[in-house]
DNA sequence: GTATACTCTACTAATATAATAGAGATTATA
DNA sequence: TATAATCTCTATTATATTAGTAGAGTATAC
């Protein structure tokens, strides 16, 4: 698995869209400010997470954009296999692979198949209701810090 | 965690030269052949995996390769990091990465580190003696069936 | 001295990544 | 209804990475 900077603006903009998860859409521009992600690509990373329905959009004047579903109900793995495609370290552990001449020989896919389950069950069973609640709980910590 | 062919190449040309530890150096071409790797490729493999210290070479004749040191001394680990690079799935897991305003405040840097460490733990554990007993394991079975 | 095999540097084609550009469509509201 | 704000869509671009290829050079056994 590798995230890009897309995958990772994409998982930025889902948590802060999860933030404010009820209260009416957010605009691309406050996103992109707040998130520090340039505005254009951001306008591309929505088009793609509305066309698979993790967020729904608004246009207009009060337009912008909200999840589609409750943060509890979004992983960080669906968001991340969408934008950065599968999490096995190599093709074959999921399909053919040219890579091998024999595949039921090698020795190698079993380990790689190992790595792929263990980071399945790291980043399937984290929802942004996590992240969330995590985040709220840092930003208090600052607070209290300052 | 991303094996791209030279990695992948990188493995199965350490586990063949496991499998030939102690018998002498082994012939870049007879590699090639053996492993389907083109051979022109190979040879660069071959020259970063010497520069490296996996393996040792010997010129002329009856040159070729030999890993430097016995295939349990040696792990997947070593060899994947080596070809393609740390195991993280994002930089910012080791270092600083300009992905993130505030890393303290991060909430998926974590994530990313237990992913680090899950895959770190699988492949580090794996030596190439470990590779070579499973691939002989497995040659054995295929030979019973027919 | 020559065949065999490793060594080294440079080049290339294809693909992915991280944007940027600009025209178009929709909607609240004055 | 005009218009400003906002999303929508298609192209284009610069850079880096990947997966090789090419070819001249060096060492060694016989
Ligand atoms: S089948 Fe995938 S590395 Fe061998
Ligand atoms: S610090 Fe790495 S994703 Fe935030």
């Amino acid at each position: 698995m590798k995230i890009t900077y897309k995958g990772d603006y994409a998982l930025k903009t889902i948590l802060d869209l999860a933030a404010h998860f009820g209260n009416g859409p957010v605009a691309i521009n406050d996103l992109s400010r707040r998130l520090d992600i340039p505005t254009k690509f951001l306008e591309q990373i929505l088009l793609d997470l509305k066309r698979a329905h993790f967020v729904e959009s608004r246009r207009g004047k009060i337009g912008g954009y909200c999840l589609s579903r409750p943060p509890a109900q979004i992983t960080l793995g669906e968001v991340t296999r969408f934008i950065n495609g599968p999490v096995e370290p190599i093709a074959c552990v999921d399909k053919k692979y040219s890579g091998c001449h024999d595949i039921g020989k090698c020795v190698f896919r079993d380990v790689w198949a190992e790595v792929n389950r263990s980071t399945a069950r790291i980043i399937d069973n984290v929802t942004f209701e996590d992240l969330l609640k995590k985040s709220k709980k840092i930003n208090k910590a600052f607070t209290y810090q300052i």
